[in-house]
RNA sequence: GCGAGAAUAUCUAAGUGGCCAACAGAGGCAGACUCAAGAUCUGUUCCCGAAGGGGUUCGCAGGUUCAACUCCUGCUUCUCGCACCA
């Protein structure tokens, strides 16, 4: 007899499975699945688990379904991170040594290898393959590869080929974040604050001063014919410079920015702040405005000069006002030029003084300001005398007559800050050269892959307004990098291609890749790959007989069916991937993906899996401690895949004990000899409807939702199964049949158990290649159910009767209702006309003579038939059951459950006012 | 801020107009078995009830409907994405 022992059980099926997931061409229907791989510079926790747990259900119900299936899997090891990783094991940062040593616990020796990058992906690549392998994934490791493979970057080249003759990949220049005293761009992860600070574009427009210009920065060049002085911070000392050989006078600051974004910059002299303030300036429309004084002025912010707009902006407002107040400069007068509804003759006036602010401090400043810019832009229109424009066709013309006539630039700036690099620098923007560039932003190509997209299967449906949004989202994508690993960019060997652009249509090259490695490096041209997955023929290709085998699995197995990943790559990588696709096989439809499942995250104790904060549970030690078994199960029981889950140990223990529970109940009956009873009939009819519901749901991805149906639904119907058979049998030999189907049903899910025990079954070959059941019309009887569904609801209303009455019964009388009842019953539940049925069934004499009788069982009719599911009403209209026959068949069951006689006998003999209550499908219940 | 979702009992969670006091699991409580623990099994787990019933519920406030957990409107809260990074 075998014991439950899951480890003992995984030994087994692991040395049966060593290469059985190996997936070649064959006769059969292909189902191509795979997944984002991984990019390893840790060790997997449960939330990875998931995320290559569902696909791995996936395949093993296809491949039981009869399909050859191919669910391969590499490692992504290009880009910068394990750089930085090296970097920190090599100075020792004591931080991250405790996060690999401790929590993942790389031995000593092995760390020490860690300066190395490369060798820290390539231990977590195995690491990932032994975890993934003891969970179970059914998985063809011939296929494995990692990104820097040179014959995978011969791929790479061949790709980018193809986006290149396209005319996808420009070069360009490009505003990033860049750190003076690192001398590189700065990533997201790489800032101590302002990550969400954004890159924006000021014009800089121009106002003489004596012999040089002061460039002031603005968002909203068109109000300058509204501009009444310019704002200068007298504390603050402004630089003289030559940009690009022209006199500007600027911060101190902005002239390095300037600097860096793509202007020489000399600095000729200083003047104080304080020493412009008074002067004027000449306004580059007409006339003259002065410099007034302002603290508020930041330096650091653009030019570090402002012009002032009191009628549109509420700070040049309130700054003004209140230097007026001080009986200053009371001669400017703000002057409006721009109309918008609902705001008076003076915006930035009315605004203020209607939110009644009284001063530049007030925290609604910010949000004044945005509303009247929002306000402006989408309504405003400017003043007849000022052009009578709408504010942005008006503000486009001022911005390029600055730079057509004034030798204005455009100037980068965050739009909020503080931005902090981690080294304490402040962060500023840069205008990078020799950048490349994929050109997401190209209208044509966005189309091409909206149109694919709609042809796509998505899962679940929700996302396809997100994948929408992303395609018309995306822009330009600079695509190459100057540190970290990866593949050469064929045109400027200098620079890499970047990670995500590296990985985007590797689903190709997994049908060849045990292959390809087979052929040098150097012999593959993008000639080749042309001719395997495009089938271009060209002269004097090399070793065209392995070609042709690798073209042969491309066929069969491309494109894929699905691709499985985690939600969070919607907005890059699995739009990235359709891009690639759309161009790469331009013209051959027949080879772009066919559907996504996107996935939902994992929580641990209800908070954010994280590595960083140490909040992990490690796969291999879930593993472990419940057996591989275990975690697939909570994984797939828990939510489904789209929906985030949450890993807690104690529930993790109970799925084990449900498992164990499911073993032991096989063991117990698999090898029942009992004679058939009828209640064999109505278990044989429900286990065909389990089965219907499991593929379905599996055909659904609804994992969880399978679960149900393949686990408890089946345990529940054995439960009372067991109950309705005779006291002196523990059940019938045809159980043996349903435990085939029950472990077979399950195996995906928990495939170590399911193997041992198709084995204690005496099953043929390996679970992981037996046929999915197939449910059998043939033993579908609606009518058994209903009668078992008459009996369980009838024994649950004695039980809580029973229980109410806190009586001891001597006796059960069960009553049944009489058939002009049914008749009743079966006129109102078929009635068109509610209102008019009861005087229907009154034009019935015998119906008629029986008075109030009838009228009661009508209204009584009417509210059972709202109780009842529709799947019991409907085949009670058209084949009714005999319930005499029912309740007769089940009288020794019924006393037996309840320990005292059973009658059963029609209302009108029962001789009980009780009895007079019988409804057809609720008989009245007497009890004595 | 913008975009995409979500809100159901102690927890996880099913439920898209009448099958609903609401599937299922976990947990709690009670009981059986046991010397005992664990495991297993049974009952119970919104309130009331000595006859299968009644009442109040599914984030909040309204609305549509004979009928709403389910549809509509508004609000509140939460999660995810907003990129040059895997």
């Amino acid at each position: 007899m075998s014991q439950f022992n899951l480890s003992a059980f995984e030994e087994e099926a692991h040395e049966q499975w060593t290469h059985a997931f190996e997936s070649n061409p064959s006769d059969l229907e292909k189902y191509y699945l795979n997944v984002a791989f991984p990019y390893p510079s840790g060790a997997m926790h449960v939330g990875h688990g998931r995320t290559y747990i569902v696909p791995d259900v996936v395949a093993r119900f296809w491949r039981m379904r009869g399909k050859q299936v191919l669910f391969p899997m590499a490692f992504h090891v290009t880009g910068a991170p394990v750089v930085g990783i090296s970097k920190r094991i090599a100075n020792k940062d004591e931080k991250t040594i405790r996060l690999y040593r401790d929590l993942y616990r790389v031995p000593q020796n092995i760390l020490d290898q860690f300066t190395d990058p490369l060798t820290i992906v390539k231990h977590f690549a195995d690491e990932y393959q032994r975890v993934m392998t003891a969970c179970g994934l059914s998985i063809d490791w011939r296929r494995r590869f990692i990104t820097v493979d040179p014959t995978y970057s011969k791929f790479i080249e061949w790709q980018w080929k193809h986006l290149y003759e396209a005319g996808h990949v420009m070069k360009g220049a490009h505003p990033v974040r860049y750190c003076t005293v690192d001398e590189n761009p700065v990533g997201d992860h790489d800032l101590l604050e302002g990550d969400k600070a954004e890159v924006i574009k000021f014009t800089l427009v121009m106002f003489r001063f004596s012999d040089a210009f002061i460039p002031c920065a603005t968002l909203r060049p068109e109000t300058i014919h509204g501009v009444t002085n310019l704002w200068a911070n007298p504390d603050v000392t402004y630089v003289k410079i030559k940009l690009d050989g022209k006199p500007w006078i600027v911060s101190k600051e902005a002239a390095e920015k300037l600097a860096l974004q793509d202007h020489t910059v000399e600095v000729t002299g200083e003047i104080r702040g304080s020493d412009l303030v008074g002067k004027k300036v000449s306004h580059p429309l007409c006339g003259e405005v002065p410099i007034l004084p302002a603290p508020f002025v930041d330096p650091d912010m653009a030019s570090g000069m402002v012009m002032s707009v009191p009628a549109h902006a509420p700070f040049d407002y309130i700054a003004l006002r209140d230097l007026q107040q001080k009986g200053q400069y009371t001669e400017i007068k703000p002057i409006p030029l721009i109309k918008v509804e609902g705001y008076g003759e003076v915006p930035a006036q009315y605004a203020v003084e209607k939110a009644g602010i009284a001063n530049q401090m007030d925290s609604r400043m910010d949000a004044l300001t945005q509303e009247i810019y929002s306000a402006e832009f989408s309504k405003g229109k400017l003043f007849d005398k000022y052009g009578g424009k709408p504010v942005r066709v008006a503000r486009e013309e001022v911005a390029e007559l600055m730079q057509q006539k004034y030798d204005s630039v455009v100037m980068y700036e965050f739009d909020q800050r503080p931005v902090v690099c981690r080294c304490g620098n402040k962060v500023k923007v840069k205008i990078l050269h020799d950048q490349w560039f994929l050109k997401y932003g190209d209208q044509a190509w966005k189309q091409e892959v909206q149109d694919h997209l709609d042809t796509m299967a998505l899962v679940p449906t929700e996302v396809r307004a997100e994948f929408d949004r992303t395609i018309w989202w995306l822009k330009d994508w600079a695509c190459t990098r100057r540190v970290g690993l990866g593949t050469k960019f064929p045109w400027d060997p200098a620079q890499l291609i970047e990670p995500l652009s590296d990985s985007t249509v590797y689903m190709a090259y997994y049908t060849i890749a045990h292959k390809v490695r087979e052929i040098e490096p150097k012999l593959l041209t993008p000639e080749v790959f042309d001719y395997i997955f495009l089938g271009k023929e060209s002269e004097d290709l090399p070793e065209k007989k392995k070609l042709d085998a690798m073209r042969k699995e491309f066929l069969y197995w491309y494109p894929y069916d699905f691709r499985f990943s985690a939600k969070d790559l919607i907005s890059n990588h699995l739009t990235f991937q359709l891009f690639h696709h759309c161009t790469v096989f331009a013209g051959q439809k027949d080879k772009l993906p066919k559907g996504m499942v996107v996935f939902g995250m994992g929580l641990l104790n209800g908070a954010k899996m994280s590595s960083s904060k140490g909040n992990v549970f490690l796969l291999e030690d879930a593993v472990k401690e419940f057996g591989g078994d275990t975690v697939r199960m909570f994984l797939m029981g828990s939510a489904e895949p789209w929906q985030d889950f949450d890993w807690r140990n104690e529930l993790v223990l109970s799925t084990k004990k449900q498992i164990e529970r499911f073993h032991n109940t096989v063991m117990e009956i698999k090898d029942a000899t009992g004679e058939p009873h009828d209640i064999d009939r109505w278990l044989a009819s429900r286990l065909q409807l389990h089965i219907t519901k499991t593929t379905e749901a599996l055909d659904n991805f609804q994992t969880r939702q399978a679960l149900q149906e393949a686990y408890f639904g089946i345990e529940t119907d054995l439960k009372w199964y067991r109950r309705r058979l005779p006291k002196d049998c523990d059940g019938s030999r045809e159980l043996h049949e349903l435990c085939s189907v029950w472990v077979r049903l399950l195996a995906p899910f928990i495939p170590f158990t399911g193997e041992h025990l198709w084995k204690e079954l005496a099953g043929e070959g390996l679970i992981s290649f037996a046929p999915w059941p197939v449910a059998d019309a043939k033993l579908v009887s609606p009518k058994i159910e209903l009668a078992e569904e008459l009996l369980a609801r009838t024994v649950e209303d004695i039980e809580s009767i029973v229980k109410l009455i806190q009586l001891q019964p001597k006796a059960i009388t069960i009553a049944l209702a009489p058939e002009w009842k049914h008749q009743v019953f079966r006129t109102i539940a078929t009635a068109q006309d509610k209102n008019t049925v009861i005087k229907e069934i009154m034009k019935d004499e015998s119906m008629r003579k029986r008075g109030k009788e009838t009228t009661d069982t009508a209204k009584q009719c009417t509210t059972l038939i709202h109780r009842l599911p529709p799947h019991v009403v409907a085949p009670l209209v058209q084949d009714p059951i005999n319930e005499k026959a029912v309740f007769d068949a089940a009288k020794t069951f019924l006393s037996q459950e309840f320990g005292v006689p059973v009658h059963v006998v029609m209302a009108e003999e029962a001789g009980h006012v009780k009895a007079l209550t019988a409804l057809p499908f609720k008989p009245a219940i007497i009890i004595e």
